[in-house]
DNA sequence: GTAACGATCCTC
DNA sequence: AGGATCGTTACA
């Protein structure tokens, strides 16, 4: 059944979504009618413009336009000419931050848990709201995790390099 | 126009 | 350690 997240957990700040997504279930409709459910076990938080490691560091272009709605949406972009990688934005329009879901109990990895889901392209801009396609729904299990620095960006300098804004999930975390 | 460069992954 | 592979971005 269908127990899908609303609208208010999206809205807030990155930093609070990002490690209240661990152990969320994602659910994906393929075809005909198959639902595919996944558990997220790692996030990453980019947060504004001032963030030297968040796309929107250079201000709003047409790739990060997505960024600056309020959150609920997905961001997809396409790295190394590729790998999709799966982005939620988060907070009030306005405030340019994504959640990079970077890895499932079932997949890991950004580029293979994409593969693995076939979303690509078509898929940014969508909503995780009302999405027929792809939402996400509350597992009731508490949740513990550790916190980690961000991977890949060593351009983006020392502080923000450094910040631990990746939260991994604890195996075993979940009783289910 | 043109060129540099990735929020990665796979195979040496 | 290096290559694949191409959209986005900045700059001329």
């Amino acid at each position: 059944m269908e127990n899908r997240i609303p609208l208010s957990f999206y809205t807030r700040d990155a930093l609070e979504v990002a490690p209240d997504l661990l152990g969320k279930t994602l659910c994906r409709r393929t075809g005909e009618g198959t639902v595919q459910r996944y558990t997220i076990s790692e996030t990453e938080a980019y947060c504004g413009e001032e963030d030297r490691a968040c796309h929107a560091s250079r201000g709003m272009t047409p790739r990060t336009s997505v960024m600056y709605e309020k959150g609920g949406m997905l961001y997809m972009y396409l790295i190394y000419g590729m790998y999709w990688m799966m982005n939620i934005v988060t907070a009030q329009a306005g405030h340019p931050q994504a959640v990079l879901v970077r890895g499932l109990k079932e997949v890991n990895g950004p580029g293979r848990l994409t593969r693995a889901l076939r979303l690509e392209r078509s898929f940014n801009r969508e909503s995780l709201i009302d999405s027929p396609r792809i939402w996400l729904e509350e597992n009731r299990a508490p949740v513990r995790f550790t916190t980690h620095p961000r991977i890949g960006i060593d351009y983006a300098g020392e502080y923000w390099r450094d910040v631990e804004w990746r939260f991994v999930l604890h195996e075993n975390s979940l009783s289910s």
